[in-house]
DNA sequence: GCGCTGAATTGGATCGTTCTAAATCCCGTG
DNA sequence: CACGGGATTTAGAACGATCCAATTCAGCGC
């Protein structure tokens, strides 16, 4: 009725023991005698008394909890990702502090400032685009375990850091769409999308270059084209691939989105998707299945990289002396309707 | 270099004051002497001072995080919701804790009693389908500030109940998406998908038999089919819309998912969407508006509903004596081409 | 020089839990 | 029947911050 909440001084009272015997029952030791401990059980039932954990991590100098920073859980890639470090920490008894920076530097630090007064055990972070090194540093400061997903801030010493590090293997899965495109029987392939400052895509377009090269094919500087990694830009630059000479016969794009905005550029040139163009994009998103034509892409299983991510972030908080990680998750080619264009 | 952590002790030792006046300047109050907060402020940045808000909160008996449960954050309509929430959250200085409840109600109640443990000023709980309001009110106690988004747990006596509850205009939104088939000239039209026990499902079937009568047509029996909310089972019950003598030529379904289940299935049957026959769905999730053809549909504008939560549950935190408020946000009716067929 | 006043500062208790070290209980033994 | 010793239990300090009441300080009038 009243609004206070039970101690375990209350429980203590109530049951004429002491607040460290109660202490011990809560924490299942094996030390109180079994009526105590009986007795203790049922008072704590009787009293609905709930655990403060709070109080008890302050003691213990410990922490029961670990943050979650990301840039855009709106997309369904990271809002799979943060179901998965939820589901894996959540099963470790922590609990997900969760933190949303919309894609903004500034408000990336506000956020993690708010966040590291609550002490995590350790900080997954996937860093918003143009995020400085140095200045995560700052907030972060020397001790906290971090994982850095995804992206790789600038100005970061990785050889001098302790941050982990997980990303998709951006590298292989291009060299894959692009192999696969080669095997088609494609000679001109374009790569088609995203900012090239940014390090997934620097290292997808790495993956395309070799692959190409590994068949004798160098690529033309007119089948690299850049745009902003959305659907409307994608679409918008469709044009820009037929300016060369040897205009591609596919294209290996940067994701998805950019993906099916190249594919509603080349429809409305009247190029008909999968019959006479090729296209492979990047993150399986639920759309690729299901769009026309279906779209053949790199699946990446976002929840499982969650839980990876999870899974490190613990080990790291155990054992804080090993040095860095940097983990590269497998990706895995999905062949559909629209990488179907083949070459004679 | 050490791990230990920095505190007020360490600070009013480096600068020579009390804790009670280092206290005072991390508070912004007005109290200490410029010259004083100006030494405290160099020494806390000399030795990298990181506010311990457990600590605090556990003097001042308050909590600056609120609980965020989700049945399913791998639904881009909750991974919206879940934006929005920690937004609001965030610019009001509290911290989002994430639980994500796989719709399991036993994993629910799991999770509800952790998050519980870490204190939480209220919890914003969007149920796991066949959650029990009965368990629902022992693990939250009977003080905590509660708000139950967008499906109503069963057994909840909401009149004795201080929750409150905030879901989408289901009813009118059925409502107004059948009146638009109505006025596109169809009089046979079905309701199609959704497990009718779930609270959700009702009020759209509520809203869509209202609309139904008001124009002087009573549903027939043929016309109400029930599905799982998923694509593949909506796809395969198509063929039951087609056994009644008066075959629908119309259909508004549960949601999205099942609305693109339906055309495909209807594809597969040689009847072509906006054409032959009128679909609508319900959400307005990304792929609708992709799809071929595009799909007629409510949005709901997850975001601002999750900003809502979480202004609604931080005002009940601050007064907790209010009444509880039960919320209707609206929906809007988004016309694409899939409700382009029309009957003379 | 003294008392007064408001401003600035501070010691000590406190939040709810756990840790440590010590106290108490209970029994079988010599 | 005192005593050793394992099994239980406990008092009191501690975690890091804040609250409260009390103290110190500086300036001022007389």
């Amino acid at each position: 009725m009243n609004g206070r909440r039970v101690t375990v001084t209350d429980i203590a009272r109530g049951c004429g023991v002491s607040r460290a015997t109660v202490s011990l029952v809560l924490r299942g030791s094996p030390l109180p005698a079994a009526a105590t401990r009986a007795k203790v059980e049922a008072e704590l039932k009787k009293q609905g008394y709930v655990y403060n954990r709070a109080a008890a991590n302050l003691r213990q100098r410990r922490s029961s909890s670990v943050a979650l920073v990301v840039n855009d859980l709106s997309n369904p890639f990271f809002a799979d990702f943060a179901a998965g470090v939820d589901e894996t920490l959540g099963a470790a008894g922590y609990v997900t502090l969760l933190g949303s920076t919309g894609e903004s530097p500034e408000r990336q630090q506000r956020v993690l400032a708010s966040l590291m007064e609550h002490d995590p055990a350790g900080i997954i972070l996937s860093p918003a685009e143009g995020s400085d090194g140095v200045s995560l540093g700052q907030v972060l400061g020397v001790h906290l375990p971090v994982l850095v997903f995804n992206r790789e801030p600038s100005h970061v010493r990785w050889s001098a850091s302790h941050w982990d590090y997980l990303a998709l293997d951006n590298r292989r899965g291009a060299a894959l769409a692009t192999r696969h495109l080669l095997e088609r029987g494609h000679r001109s392939i374009a790569f088609f999308g995203g900012h090239a400052e940014s390090s997934s895509c620097r290292d997808r377009r790495r993956g395309y270059v070799e692959a190409m090269r590994a068949t004798g094919i160098e690529p033309e500087p007119g089948w690299l084209v850049e745009t902003a990694p959305t659907r409307l830009d994608a679409a918008a630059r469709t044009a820009s691939l037929f300016t060369s000479k040897h205009a591609p016969t596919a294209a290996v794009c940067y994701n998805d989105a950019v993906a099916l905005g190249l594919m509603l550029g080349l429809g409305a040139r009247g190029i008909t998707v999968g019959r006479d163009f090729a296209v492979t994009g990047f993150d399986d998103i639920p759309e690729a299945a299901v769009s026309t034509p279906a779209l053949t892409t790199l699946a990446t299983d976002p929840r499982a990289r969650g839980r990876q991510a999870a899974e490190r972030i613990l080990e790291r908080a155990r054992r804080p002396d090993i040095g860095a990680v940097r983990g590269i998750a497998p990706v895995r080619l999905i062949i559909r309707a629209s990488s179907e264009a083949t070459i004679a």
